[in-house]
DNA sequence: CAGGTGACTTGACACTGTCAAGTTAGTGTG
DNA sequence: CACACTAACTTGACAGTGTCAAGTCACCTG
């Protein structure tokens, strides 16, 4: 039964009454650039809307092109998923160095600011912060997102790096700070805890952090 | 156009030919438990399928109903989400309990054994776990979510009660505690951090828990 | 200029959540 | 005990979604 066509489908293929204007030209097939715009458009969506604002179909309108347009360059959803989260985690990776490059430069200042940078991200962009930890609903494998997570956990890792590991062994202050920070994200994007009433900054000192000597 | 009924459907109305047997009554059309068989159906398909697996109809078809029954027992899926979460957590609280009460009776083993308890329900239970903080997904202000999930905290709560809570607050402590061990299982969950190189044993310490005097 | 292929569009199907209308079984009252 | 009402379902339909197949158009190469 053929369905009636909506006006987004009417905006789409230029069917709206009267010539095409300077601002409005005739819309070619090929996009030239629709990776991109569609990794945009689910990065603006997720934004918007939150994670169930976030479809395959809306990116692809977003982008200007039809339903089946992003299997070209995309392994279904999952696959557009993971490069959203990817640009999420670039996006987030800069936030934290951002923070660490306006601190002081001792090493505990460092570390205080590259977790405020985490919270913030987390804070301004929490359907993002949530979506990458979702490994159902993105190819963790993907090479991109690869590049893009190892990079943010490297500015954490290197915020770390001062500091005596201890008994804990080589990785344990960066497993540390890194689980505290999440988790506190975690709970406060859950609204479990009350970010007023205990702020990150009065339980990191809870830590038993010390330099390392050399 | 009339679409060919699937075997589910034939099983479904008892279409399948020969007399009922003793152990196949007639249906009756009254279940009578249906909103438990309903979260329950929902628990285990998340634990055979994790998120994904999770459908209202599948939940509907695993307790042998039609697929809109489960209007007249919750607001939606998100409703049905939610029962289920609520489970979920009981499940959780239960667990800590039994490792809290297994260990030593000090302050210290007992706060050691209620992370364990949350890692291991954490690990053994992934899809639920993470669904537990997927805020998008449940109604957070429904009172038997509100009274289960505040029941595990509890546990953690108390388990934090006899350290100092120095310049943190009065629940310094247990965010501390709460934000490391969600967010040591999120790391996990997320294969991020490596438990058998930096198990979460060898972090605890890094803490600076000291009891309260008096 | 012709052929091949990349980059789309169109259409269809199965699955999903939700809603409306209808049906059946259980309960309460006279 | 009979009847009426309502709870607890079933059936059917629709919109949105992801995915697949077939077709079309635009670009590139020989």
């Amino acid at each position: 039964m053929p369905r009636e066509r909506t006006l987004l489908d009417s905006v789409k293929r230029g069917a709206i009454t009267g010539p095409m204007t300077a601002s409005q030209p005739a819309k070619p097939r090929h996009h030239g650039n629709l990776k991109t715009a569609l990794v945009e458009a689910g990065v603006a969506l997720l934004a918007e809307g939150g994670h169930g604002a976030l479809t395959l179909r809306k990116c692809a309108a977003r982008a200007g092109v039809s339903h089946a347009a992003p299997a070209h360059h995309f392994n279904g959803l999952k696959g557009l998923m993971t490069a959203i989260v990817a640009q999420g985690f670039k996006l987030f990776t800069q936030t934290m160095i951002e923070h660490r490059d306006a601190a002081s430069n001792t090493p505990h200042a460092r570390l205080v600011a590259v977790c405020n940078g985490y919270l913030a991200f987390a804070q301004d962009n929490q359907a993002m912060a949530a979506l990458m930890y979702m490994t159902d609903e993105i190819f963790s494998c993907d090479p991109e997102f690869q590049t893009a997570s190892a990079a943010a956990y490297q500015v954490l890792a290197e915020a770390c790096a001062p500091f005596n590991t201890g008994s804990a062994g080589p990785k344990g202050v960066e497993v540390l700070i890194w689980s505290l920070v999440e988790g506190y994200a975690s709970l406060a994007r859950a609204g479990t805890i009350d970010t007023s009433e205990t702020p990150f900054a009065d339980i990191l000192p809870r830590l038993n952090l010390q330099l390392q000597k050399n």
